[in-house]
DNA sequence: ATCGTAGCCTGGAGGC
DNA sequence: TGCCTCCAGGCTACGA
């Protein structure tokens, strides 16, 4: 499940392999992998052939990577992308063979393929305009613009982050998931960062402390850039490895999917709970439910 | 305005 | 073996 370290690590390995790049001929092969082009896969693509990619840039989830053209109407527009839950970008030689859930294939001027490859088509692809984040003002993609700042940005904003979440009515949970609060954050890193900062997931945001919003904040970070530093190591492998397997499943998580094995902390069984039709996972130790508890 | 939920989607796991 | 059900969850749309 990618969240932010993992498209984190697929950014820099677009930077390192598409950047600069001209695209030449493309193929959408699953018209709902780009249902987010507005405009429809044609148009996509017409807007796609020609154009030099950029750096890419990146928030929370959202990956794009700028389009530079000589052609002035057609200035501020990207290539934007979303992994949804099963989505992979891989550069591939173009003679490859496909991949087996291969949505969309993006020829690149140097023999390569850029590759869209998703199994449950959650995430996808577009071309958009870029606008002014309603956050911190940067230049994001359109549909970005309400994606607040993420942990890993150098203008995360920790006081406001703080106020923000001060000011929910809501289990603190649910907050970390709400990317208008802090973007980047799924199940996975919001149970590791609730099991670090030992609060439990339904502790009402009305009663936490300030002192508490700031370790929980903080644990977020922490969390975000150990995976990203366990990532990292692996990344180049998502361009290279034949079955273009990621690597970012075997990381070690101290709850997350660890139900019945013990805390890491004090060796009490982690607990799995239903939790907004998915799964929370805490220790019931060292997050012990909070007496009058929100969801 | 704010909060909470249904639904999108497919394949792997496990029960019978 | 094969059929069935459950489960994974980021995001948007929509209802309360």
């Amino acid at each position: 499940m990618p969240e932010l370290p993992e498209v984190e690590v697929v950014r820099r390995g677009l930077e390192r392999h598409v950047a600069g790049r001209t695209i030449g001929a493309v193929s959408v092969l699953t018209a709902r992998s780009v249902r987010r082009h507005a405009a429809g896969p044609q148009d996509l693509v017409t807007r796609l052939v020609g154009r030099r990619l950029g750096s890419a840039r990146r928030r929370g989830k959202y990956l794009w990577v700028p389009l530079d053209d000589a052609a002035p109407h057609r200035a501020g527009e990207a290539l934007l992308a979303h992994l949804g839950m099963s989505g992979q970008l891989l550069v591939r030689p173009a003679a490859a063979p496909a991949e087996r859930h291969l949505r969309v294939r993006v020829r690149l001027d140097d023999g390569n393929e850029l590759r869209f490859v998703d199994q449950r088509t959650f995430g996808g692809l577009a071309v958009v305009r870029l606008a002014a984040s309603a956050d911190d003002g940067a230049p994001v993609p359109e549909p970005v613009t309400h994606i607040t700042v993420d942990p890993l940005e150098a203008s995360f904003d920790l006081d406001a982050v703080t106020g923000r979440l001060r000011r929910r009515r809501t289990g603190v949970k649910r907050a970390l998931l709400d990317q208008t609060l802090v973007s980047g954050v799924g199940n996975i890193y919001a149970d590791e960062a609730l099991w670090r900062a030992r609060m439990h997931y339904a502790r009402p945001t009305e009663t936490l402390r300030r002192a508490e919003v700031v370790r929980l904040v903080d644990a977020v970070r922490t969390v975000l850039v150990e995976a990203l530093d366990d990532g990292g190591t692996s990344f180049d492998a998502l361009y290279v490895d034949v079955n273009g397997r990621s690597g970012w499943f075997d990381r070690s998580l101290a709850v997350y999917g660890q139900a019945d094995r013990p805390c890491p902390r004090c060796g009490t069984p982690v607990r799995r709970d239903q939790f907004m039709n998915r799964s929370a996972y805490t220790c019931p130790r060292c997050q012990p439910r909070p007496r009058r508890g929100r969801w």
